[in-house]
DNA sequence: TCATTTCTTGACCGCTTGGTCAAGTATGCG
DNA sequence: CGCATACTTGACCAAGCGGTCAAGAAATGA
């Protein structure tokens, strides 16, 4: 769906994004109608039409927007710095940061993983986090800093470690991000075993 | 629903789980109807409302008997094991082996894990199995073979890694579980950082 | 054999769903 | 002003949903 929008309507689609987004992501995407959103919103029907082709479209425009600025955040993190080690500490740290400040994105991503229909739209994009990751990894290794293992292990044991961790540590306990992305790091750099 | 079943009624309650866990994983619990399970099984509708309460019951049942058989697994694999971080690594290993023959009942409880519905049901078993694994790393701290971290922190790392190479390097590039499993015992151990 | 219990059928129900569309209103712009 | 384009309305639709139930078939056991 690309419309020529104006102001009005730029504000309008935000709008049902963000209310799909706090829905979706309380109440399941499945088990939130379309009805819902718009009655919601007072609105009829077709403003979401308008803006939208399906309601499948509209989650993947949420996806595709959530990992986009996630990978902004962690882009900006990183910015600047030359050292791999502390690359993907940073990484680590921006990651458990946004997390912390999209509770419901996280979530959506978590849910478009386990479902087939949507599974694709995000795998892409951890693919390319996987494979940044994976070149901070690669970079570590030739500089003798990082162990010889497979990069793309490491790079997704990072990844979902630190899922994991912000899900129970950020979403459920209500943890200081910075404290929890502290302790991950301090795990995956230097593993669990006294030396 | 607590029914008195026949031999033959156990023999079609499993059928429809068997059934319904293949379909769910595949198409999603939410896209797939009752209507479709039965037809598909050739059988009336009435029979699956004489095994399951509804829909979602089912679904609960399914997570719970997985869960129930994973740690049933892990508790085999470590039976009689002394040190508190060779049962951390052969727990990582008895996961991998589960999740690698049961990819389906990996993800539906994945999903679960994802809609608030579902959630309570999964937590639990979550929770038990960190719990589990956040004893093995109690011991190892006591005993000194563990670094002074938080036995919690460190429990879900492990969970949550595992969770996510499982899904990456097993269920997506099926790679053997045992060479997986290695990988991630050696990270989680040690760290990737030369040392 | 016959009564009891377990299991099966499938038409049926009320309701919701995602999605359409003809009609009308607001806005931007020359 | 006047016309084109952007936006909004909400009744409407076919299809599908989860779930019910009266009726009957099959097995069980005495």
């Amino acid at each position: 769906m690309n419309r020529r929008l104006t102001q009005r309507g730029q504000e309008r689609r935000q709008q049902l994004l963000d209310f799909a987004i706090n829905r979706f992501a309380e109440n399941g995407y499945h088990p939130t109608s379309v009805a819902e959103i718009v009655t919601g919103l007072g609105v009829g029907k077709g403003v979401f039409y308008w803006y939208f082709e399906s309601k499948e479209e509209l989650l993947v425009e949420i996806l595709k927007e959530a990992q986009l600025d996630l990978r902004r955040t962690q882009r900006e993190a990183i910015d600047g710095i030359d050292d791999p080690v502390e690359r993907i500490a940073l990484g680590i740290g921006a990651t458990m940061q946004w997390s912390a400040s999209h509770p419901q994105l996280h979530q959506l991503i978590s849910f478009a993983t386990t479902e087939e229909r949507f599974a694709p739209a995000v795998r892409k994009g951890q693919e390319i986090a996987a494979r940044d990751a994976g070149r901070h990894v690669r970079e570590g290794i030739a500089s003798g800093q990082i162990r010889d293992l497979d990069p793309d292990l490491l790079a997704h044991a990072i990844l979902g470690m630190t899922a994991q961790l912000a899900r129970v540590f950020l979403h459920e306990r209500h943890q200081p991000a910075d404290e929890v992305a502290a302790a991950a790091v301090a795990v995956v750099l230097d593993g669990m075993v006294v030396r």
